[in-house]
DNA sequence: CTTTTTATTTGATTAAAATCAAATAAAAAC
DNA sequence: GTTTTTATTTGATTTTAATCAAATAAAAAG
């Protein structure tokens, strides 16, 4: 739970009693490799933080496979759109390795976030930074090339490339396998 | 003020006691054609709410214009990184018609989400619903074509094609603005 | 109302990356 | 270790939209 704290306290600060039933209503699970956190079409109820491990987020798209994102060690992450609407997702969530994750259920963040100011304010501001990454996402894909996509992901995240199959980088990068590979040769 | 309540109740209700004090800090100003909401590389200090008018908000990349977004009645807008981050902005905002606006400062807006937890709550709704928007976009500018970006604005917004030039439509919707007027021609 | 400026359309060419189709290479299963 | 399966690379072709270059059309200025 040491992580899952030190990452809560980077973001924003809790008082000693919010921390503790913020904490309490985290829970604690241990998968193996291949293991599905999420369905397809089920609403997704848990914002998950990865502890150590990897987990691929993905969904379908004209019979594709989409990466949308790769969570690694000391992440958040969640379906946004079915987390906060209360909707069915289209996103799949799965490990690629053994994964020790924590977990907290919707209903109970929100009640948190109700019944403490400052639950609040650190989701606020966990939001927050997902908007700041979504539009500087937004402006990768829209001007900058795949080629200049790849080295913006080796420079941010070079250990992914080493953990996962290029089917998967490619997808998340926005282009298929075959420019990739191509992409990679030229060096 | 009656409209600008309107939204921020739509969006998550306040007390009387914090209401009255949220309502307080925004500020009214009608501003002519062709004023400039924040100039380039300044640290954007306001988060706006159009009670009438129309405002566009964009950008240089490459010594080309980029429209960002396009404000029209009953929207708020904000350099999001500027005004969370506290930097400079790369954005510039400017009226295309004479327009009623509010604004607050970050100062103020900030403050309040700190002594009154429901404006937090308000505040953490905002920045939701525009991360979820942000994702619907980047889902459009990663796999729609051209045409059917259009085809969305003309469905979602359709008083915008009248009411702003192609040149600007044209980079809000990621093409040139040759590829807009092939477009609209084939139909 | 004529000139000047700005906005929009049309045409030809180019570029980036997708698609279709195999060919290797690597990993897993036997 | 050999076979089978899966992952990656390479090649040829096509597609979408960008770029470059004028030509119209519309709006603003005189």
């Amino acid at each position: 739970m040491e992580k899952l704290l030190k990452a809560l306290e980077h973001i924003s600060p809790l008082g000693s009693k919010s921390q503790q039933c913020f904490l309490d209503a985290w829970q604690y699970i241990s998968v193996p490799k291949d293991f599905t956190l999420l369905r397809e079409n089920t609403v997704s109820d848990y914002f998950f933080f990865l502890d150590k491990g990897l987990a691929r987020i993905y969904y379908y798209k004209n019979e594709k496979e989409i990466t949308e994102w790769l969570a690694t060690d000391q992440q958040f992450f969640l379906s946004i759109t079915s987390f906060f609407e209360r909707g069915p997702s289209h996103l799949i969530m799965h490990t690629l390795q053994p994964s020790q994750l924590y977990k907290i259920h919707h209903d109970d963040f929100m009640r948190l976030a109700d019944e403490h100011h400052d639950v609040e304010r650190l989701l606020r501001k966990m939001v927050t930074s997902s908007l700041i990454l979504s539009q500087v996402r937004m402006d990768s894909i829209q001007f900058e090339t795949a080629q200049q996509r790849y080295e913006r992901l080796l420079r941010t995240s070079p250990q992914l490339i080493q953990r996962v199959p290029l089917s998967y980088i490619a997808s998340f990068l926005g282009v298929t396998l075959e420019t990739l590979s191509r992409i990679r040769s030229q060096k």
